[in-house]
DNA sequence: CGCCGGGTTGATTCTGAAATCAACCTCTTC
DNA sequence: GAAGAGGTTGATTTCAGAATCAACCCGGCG
């Protein structure tokens, strides 16, 4: 029993700032990234975010809530903007390049959140309660909705099931994406316009009424 | 210190059979399908499998090589059986039609053998020392090589990247099985011919030469 | 100037699951 | 039918890492 240590916690610098929440959200997302929830520890994330082991569970009740957070405040932001976009555009084809430009957009723009949101949570039963299911089917229904509508046009190929549709466009999307992550495909600079247009056009003349 | 129990292992039953080894991977695909990698404990593997907890370490040294060797031998499985059509077929299109035949072929077959190839190993950095990165390229690799010499016989579109197209068309394989496993698309009877036709002919015209 | 209050700290505790291991059992061999 | 070999068992050990918690530090307020 050595004496209790006297050098215990040297506490509060809420100098400004204050979104010490956002700093270890942001922290997350990094090593999620680098390592994968499994395989990361908490202590991992509060180094990441310089930020003491207890803060992380000041704000967020434990690491599953952590987990959900940055999952869920990721995709409804990507939901919100794939909305919008399908809400703005007229036509399929806009539309459809609408969408892989914010999907691309969002990875030029931050890599590593996209690498988690796509290989990380997206799919595997992570931990509790990360709802897959509902924000597949949310993605889905969007994009599929989006298909009806351009069904009911004319401007989609009689007899083409809008769900698979969704699925098979967004399954192109991730897997370029994905490909990118693994660096198996070049996207700096001019490639990423030519991928851009390959995976929007290919999928397009392959569902589009009019050839 | 209640004397020692004198009731330990109840022994051998080898029987005939004899692969207790084929029945520990076999739950282990069934445990990791419902609960994931990381939400099984080994005592899953084992009570799914009728088998002792200390046999799963009798034929695997630990939880990562157990993952390892469902990973492997899924995937082997599945890579042959595709390297196999692509070398039986001579057209392009037939080649595409072969392999989707094959992805939904497995799923047919083995729908939570395909959940956890997919959903499970493929991406998260699960455990250890799966090789995601090893195998995507591999399959990518393939198909890009079929790409290639589709482009040089002049039956796949100009200035198309062969490994992009690898990419869109299994990402679009990839996330109708996906659609399925959640029960969005429906694949029972007639379901699943018009899918594969929607799926196969959708990339197809997307990437031929001649539209 | 003393004393709140709440953001902040990190050593300590606790949990649960992986890995070990010695006993055990059944078949085979001579 | 005794000895040996190898498959089989599950209680015990071990340990990583999640979660706790009492002490702390700082700004504000009376």
């Amino acid at each position: 029993m050595s004496g209790t240590q006297r050098e215990r916690g040297r506490g509060a610098a809420p100098g400004r700032d204050g979104d010490r929440r956002q700093t270890i959200l942001r922290a997350a997302v990094d090593v999620f990234a680098s390592k994968g929830y499994h395989g990361c520890r908490i202590a991992d994330v509060a180094r990441e975010a310089g930020v003491a082991y207890g803060l992380v569970y000041h704000y967020f009740k434990n690491k599953d809530e952590l987990l959900q957070t940055v999952f869920e405040e990721g995709w409804g932001g990507f939901i919100q903007r794939i909305r919008d976009v399908i809400g703005r555009e007229q036509h399929l084809s806009a539309q459809v390049r609408a969408v892989t430009e914010v999907a691309f957009e969002a990875y030029r723009h931050d890599p590593r959140g996209v690498r988690v949101l796509i290989l990380e949570i997206a799919r595997s039963p992570a931990g509790g309660r990360v709802d897959r299911h509902g924000v597949f089917s949310e993605v889905l229904s969007l994009a599929a909705g989006m298909f009806r509508s351009a069904q009911a046009r004319g401007e989609l190929r009689e007899g083409l099931d809008p769900i698979l549709c969704a699925a098979t466009l967004f399954g192109s999307l991730e897997m370029a994406l994905t490909a990118s992550v693994l660096r198996l495909v070049d996207l700096s600079g001019e490639g990423m316009e030519r991928t851009k247009r390959q995976v929007a056009d290919g999928f397009l003349s392959g569902v589009l009424a009019t050839g």
